[in-house]
DNA sequence: ACGCGATAAATCGTACATTGTTTATGGGGA
DNA sequence: TCCCCATAAACAATGTACGATTTATCGCGT
């Protein structure tokens, strides 16, 4: 294990920080979380020149980081007509979460047979840091949360699914990162983050996969209760 | 559904099929190609201005579709070191066909639920045309295979995963279209389809998924074996 | 009010400059 | 003679600038 030392939730190791060109925060990095945090609203068109000039680049940077965002599925493209930023609705929130439920139980499965005891150690760190902060700080609690699951998957051999799932992670993170838990949410991501070690030292797969399962679900769940209430709110 | 008259094996409505640039057959699915079906060796160097000259036009059309195909991942880049072919192997194999394990059975479950006589009925044709060319014609099996698929996963509301399964599945076909069915796998596909459409039409969706699971699994270590025996042939 | 043509704007392709990387070369030392 | 390193030249990635083509916008005439 070794680091970890302090969060800035880092990507599982082996997933190349896809963004690196050569301007300092690229482009791809920027425009990227300009679309996730909501800056650039949903289906807004992105149009090149723009971009260029704002970021004090030529245009074509620009141009190629469009296409990265459009293989990852962050804009799409309509032949002359240029991008749009693809929406960042309730549906796609349901739609990687969903994915994320049938994916992490396996991850999990995975890892619960493959714990040292360093990985169990380095869980209840992470699980006293975030007991500690307690939703104080909740950009902090993200961040630890991050850092927990990451544990879990960071080394498993599927790193198709690992980066799968570290690209949705980001996702759900910057969405909610708009939004406070409510109390019972709260209880329930500490009270399931115990179990889950509890399943780990005791071997338990099979129940920790399930509990994963509820906790995916729940998080996803939470994320859009809030969506809605916030549209709701917005309309009405 | 209406069309499906013959078999050109397309995607799912509502999926882009992305490459739409304006060069008559898009540079990225000309490359894309390339990789999948192995004529760029793994971990090649894509060289800009070779792709250019090779496909006649200037290096920015190339250089769009590398970041296109790079978020797509199947190109891997080093900064100021240009991209390279991503290796198609096993473990990528594996880890694409554990993901379809993990996905197939929650969209097959879904159209279990949903499915309508019409869907049946199509389900059946097709499998009829399955049987008919009782895999005289490989490259037509593969055809008429996947639309089987597609008749299911089509109009799932998870768009996310419909994407994923068929990203997946391109690769899949292109990697297999390279070996011939052995008469197990043959036996094997058949039943299960024949299966399947009865679960459909009792609406077991839990045997549905279950079976699908199975298929799945099966279709993802006939590949793999394949790919070792090549393996070993052309090492030892 | 509704098409229609001119004008503006943006995409897409080409050509070029710059910067960094790789490879080839040659000289000095053991 | 052979190895090692410095140095230079070839090469390729990355950024800039520009022209061509397509699409969008707006005002005019009927």
């Amino acid at each position: 294990m070794a680091e970890t030392s302090d969060f800035k939730a880092e990507p599982p190791e082996g997933i190349d920080a896809l963004g690196a060109s050569s301007e300092g925060a690229s482009l791809y990095q920027l425009i990227r979380e300009d679309i996730i945090e909501g800056r650039l609203a949903a289906n807004e068109r992105l149009v090149v020149t723009d971009l260029a000039r704002r970021h004090g680049t030529s245009t074509n940077p620009v141009r190629e980081a469009l296409q990265l965002l459009r293989g990852e599925g962050f804009v799409t493209f309509v032949p002359n007509r240029g991008a749009r930023v693809r929406p960042i609705d309730q549906d796609f929130v349901r739609d990687i979460y969903e994915i994320g439920v049938l994916i992490e139980p396996a991850l999990t499965r995975w890892f619960v047979n493959m714990a040292t005891v360093e990985d169990i150690a380095e869980l209840e760190r992470i699980q006293g840091l975030i007991e500690e902060n307690n939703f104080a700080d909740t950009l902090r609690h993200s961040e630890l949360d991050t850092a927990f699951h990451t544990v879990m998957y960071q080394r498993h051999y599927n790193r198709h699914a690992a980066e799968l799932w570290w690209k949705h992670r980001e996702v759900l993170r910057a969405v909610s990162r708009r939004f406070n838990f409510t109390l019972a949410r709260r209880a329930a991501i500490l009270r399931e983050h115990r179990e889950l070690i509890a399943h780990v030292k005791a071997g338990n797969a099979d129940e920790a996969a399930e509990l994963i399962a509820r906790h995916v679900e729940g998080s996803g769940r939470h994320v859009l209760e809030h969506m809605r209430a916030r549209n709701a709110a917005r309309a009405g």
